[in-house]
DNA sequence: CACTAGGGTGGACAT
DNA sequence: CACCCTAGTG
């Protein structure tokens, strides 16, 4: 029992003695990692080691608990435990066992600290850390994005909300698809009412936490002619997804929300659970996302939330600012906490990227510095166009790659998806392995969705969605007309769809279907059986023959139907995959929920040798040594949406900020002067973003500056630049699905577009790429660079010995004709050659890419 | 009534 | 490029 002031004595040390364990991180760091209790602001720039912190800092609950943010002293303290731990504070030295068992106070169970973050892939890898740092206990801590936590809070008790506990998760385009199917059946005309601006409105209803009835009397009351008829297209979609036993993506939580604030017992459960709550992004979080985390935080109130005002990307989403704006408000007393020292870029990466966002309104303010070099100068390439623009990016690349860095060292960023394929057909033509993360998702594809339908049915009868989307795919002689009077009568007897065909007979509408309709629910029987019956996996292979869906992808047998198989039967590694992480009892439901909720950036392995290409959102929260910002112009980034739009312009902004702050040691940006995009082509100026950078930190280049060197108009493209289509959103391939959380799996399967099969290779790494881990589990997105065939053809024995053109060789070029070669350029394992074609005038190619048409006379 | 082929059109960012 | 709608045939 000690006074009063030997009290304070003994927690300062206490404290202090806590602090030794976290002395290599900086005196806030440390200070963030210490506040244990009530709430807490963690504002985090970029770069500021913000995960780092809060890993010690659940370190720091775990063993300690309350110790270091605490003024009660337990009874039994004595005046020799005070001298001890001051001793200790001092020196370091002393018996450490004593040491913890005197400042632990309270240490918190695994199980009572919830850590909520964005993605899988952020949720996966704090796990990873934490698991490594305070072994196997991890595995309970609850870590997880906002969608996983509430299904797992939902399938507890949904019941109760009178939603089955087997609920089904619709994707986007599953939303979009009711959405526009409640347009016709209505009579809406959808120029009127486009299905995306229509979600968005029920999308901020929900976050607006209104149900379809209430706003649709708030509507109506308004008099807004507009908003009363969106407010029943929202009633109608919530009916619809109520019959189908559905919830999109924003109900999971809505409904978490409502369950919580409806049901008390369920709330205080969880508030009882929760005695720590982490978010990561706040910046990020709508109002729902607070909502739900402020009520699960509701008991203890050891509301911690980190995040940067400056990196808020996602107000599309409905994610506000204000969140982060007003939590002091919100949190009277809260404590505040700034990490600004950056520990990632250089001097004029750190200071280009404060100067750009400077320009912003509204932002708490915050300068980051570092200790780091001034590095090098920020590099602008000014493009000709955007075949240029990816040349340039392919050539520094293979310039950093024979300067010794790895592949992966580089990323490029971009606005959008559609502007992937010109850098990738870069990447194809000079031998560069290169991922692509995001776009069109493995699990977007049509005969994968369609899979999943089949799948999400036989968990799920009720859902009717996925029920139309295969009920006559492969066809079975059920047409649109059969389908919509069954829907009728589905209406009408307020059954499922699913009960109405199964009892065709009955129905004198459906007489003339009805042999097909029970050919139909036959089938669909019959795999039931085989569900409970089957493993996974085996169940899966019945299914694809069963169902007929592999015969008719056979029969057809042209390359695309090829991939589609290939495809398909890659849906079985997702179940392995699945079958391998599922901890406990493996199922049907299980693997939908883990699908629903999965995203292609889950997939991304950082230790695969690749240049990995996204758009700058999927960036966030990653870190390269170079990295290049691609389509800085105006009407591209910032997009034309945002001209004029101060509060769109803002958050372009940021989003510039985020991309810049991702290069650890050089950043370049380009435009072009000239872009083809979707069919169009325009002509942009370069982005104010560029302007807006201080010239002391960059450096501007561009070939539409110099003298016309190549004497070839087109710049550099030797390629004819309409060979493989401009819009799109990728032409791609076989993804898979890496399985839940373990990032580190082994991931390899890499394949191009065209076949299947591993490509003979020109050199050892995309061999060694696409050979990794024994392709079993397969990486998302990885490509093959194609140059590999014709680079084949073209170099006999396939390694780096390469066709000798040399200076002064005539040549023939089965596209361009006779010409000379006027000079070669080493670059990477490839070559740049100059060519003075007879007809066509002089033009660059990349040697490996040209081999293959071109002969030496 | 089911199915296929052909033409027109409209496209961010993502859990 | 992927979608939706239309026209025409089995």
């Amino acid at each position: 029992m000690l006074n009063h002031d030997l009290e304070l004595r003994f927690c300062k040390a206490r404290r202090g003695a806590i602090a030794r364990e976290f002395s290599h991180l900086n005196p806030e760091q440390q200070k963030a990692a210490l506040t244990t209790e009530g709430p807490l602001l963690l504002l985090a720039g970029a770069g500021s080691g913000k995960t780092t912190v809060l890993i010690h800092r659940v370190a720091n609950l775990m063993k300690y608990g309350r110790g270091s943010d605490s003024t009660e002293v337990p009874e039994w303290v004595t005046e020799d435990d005070l001298t001890f731990l001051e001793e200790y504070v001092r020196t370091g030295a002393g018996d450490k066992a004593r040491q913890e068992r005197l400042c632990a106070l309270d240490p918190a169970a695994p199980w009572t600290i919830l850590a909520i973050t964005f993605t899988n892939k952020a949720a996966g890898e704090l796990k990873d850390r934490l698991a490594r740092m305070l072994g196997p206990a991890a595995n309970d801590i609850w870590a997880s994005t906002f969608h996983s936590a509430c299904v797992r809070i939902l399938r507890r008790d949904i019941e109760k909300l009178g939603f089955a506990s087997s609920f089904t998760i619709y994707d986007t385009d599953d939303s979009l698809r009711v959405v526009k199917d409640i347009l016709k059946d209505l009579g809406i005309d959808d120029k009127q009412f486009p299905p995306r601006s229509v979600l968005g409105y029920i999308s901020r209803a929900k976050d607006a936490m209104k149900l379809a009835d209430q706003y649709l009397a708030e509507c109506e009351r308004s008099g807004d002619f507009r908003l009363t008829k969106i407010a029943k297209i929202y009633a109608e979609y919530q009916r619809r997804l109520w019959e189908a036993s559905a919830l999109d993506f924003d109900d999971i939580i809505f409904h978490t929300v409502r369950l919580l604030q409806q049901f008390d017992e369920v709330r205080e459960f969880y508030q009882r659970k929760f005695r720590y709550v982490l978010i990561d992004e706040y910046q990020d979080t709508n109002n729902l996302q607070y909502l739900l985390a402020s009520t699960l935080a509701g008991g203890y109130e050891n509301f911690c939330v980190v995040g940067d005002d400056d990196q808020s990307i996602y107000r599309f989403r409905g994610a506000t600012i204000e969140n982060i704006l007003s939590f002091e408000k919100q949190y009277k007393g809260c404590r505040v906490i700034r990490l600004e020292e950056n520990y990632r870029s250089t001097k004029h990466i750190l200071e280009a990227s404060n100067a750009v966002i400077r320009n912003n309104q509204g932002r708490k303010g915050k300068e980051l510095w570092t200790k780091a070099g001034e590095g090098d100068k920020l590099t602008l390439y000014a493009a000709m166009n955007e075949n240029d623009e990816a040349q340039y990016v392919a050539a520094r690349i293979l310039e950093g790659y024979s300067q010794g860095r790895k592949w992966k060292d580089h990323a490029i960023l971009y606005r959008m998806n559609a502007q992937s394929n010109q850098i990738e057909n870069a990447c194809k033509r000079n031998g560069i392995p290169y991922r692509i993360i995001g776009g069109t998702r493995f699990f977007d594809r049509a005969e994968v969705k369609d899979m999943v339908a089949y799948l999400a049915v036989l968990n799920n009868p009720e859902d009717d969605l996925r029920l139309t989307r295969i009920i006559n795919n492969p066809p079975r002689g059920i047409g649109a007309k059969t389908i919509e009077t069954a829907q009728e009568i589905a209406r009408r007897e307020e059954s499922s769809l699913y009960a109405v065909i199964d009892n065709a007979r009955m129905y004198p509408e459906l007489e003339r279907s009805a042999a097909k309709l029970a050919g139909f629910t036959a089938l669909m029987g019959e795999l039931a059986g085989l569900l409970d019956e089957l493993p996974l996996d085996q169940f899966y292979e019945e299914l694809i023959l069963r169902t007929g869906y592999a015969t008719m992808l056979e029969s057809k047998n042209t390359v695309e139907d090829r991939t589609r198989l290939e495809n398909v039967r890659e849906l079985l590694t997702s179940i392995h995959g699945y079958l391998e992480n599922a901890g406990e009892e493996p199922s049907l439901a299980g693997f939908l929920d883990e699908i629903a909720l999965y995203t292609d950036l889950d997939s991304h392995d950082p230790d695969q040798d690749c240049v990995v290409m996204m758009t700058m959102h999927s960036a966030k929260g990653l870190e390269f040594p170079v990295v290049f910002v691609v389509g800085a112009e105006e009407g591209i980034f910032p997009g034309i949406r945002a001209i004029g739009e101060t509060e769109e312009m803002e958050e372009e902004r940021r989003l510039c900020y985020v991309a810049m702050t991702r290069a650890k040691e050089k950043l370049y940006l380009t435009c072009a002067n000239q872009r083809m995009l979707f069919g169009r082509t325009s002509s942009n100026r370069p982005s104010r973003f560029v302007e807006e950078i201080p010239p002391e930190h960059l450096e501007r280049l561009g070939r539409s500056c110099l003298p016309n060197l190549g004497g070839g108009e087109e710049g550099w493209s030797g390629m004819p630049s309409r060979s493989s289509g401009y819009g799109g959103y990728g032409s791609y391939q076989r993804p898979t699905y890496g399985g839940g959380r373990s990032a580190q799996a082994g991931q390899g399967g890499s394949r191009t577009d065209r076949d299947p099969r591993p490509q003979p290779s020109y050199g050892g790494f995309v061999r060694a790429m696409s050979g990794a881990g024994g392709g079993a589990t397969g990486s998302a997105r990885t490509r093959q660079p194609l140059a590999s065939s014709p680079v084949g053809a073209g170099a006999p024995g396939g390694g780096g010995s390469l066709p000798a053109f040399q200076k002064g060789d005539t040549v023939r070029h089965k596209a361009f004709g006779q010409g000379m070669v006027l000079s070669v350029q080493k670059m990477g394992g490839d070559a740049l050659l100059e060519i003075a074609f007879d007809q066509v005038g002089t033009k660059r190619l990349m040697l490996k890419s040209a081999a293959a048409h071109m002969e030496k006379l």
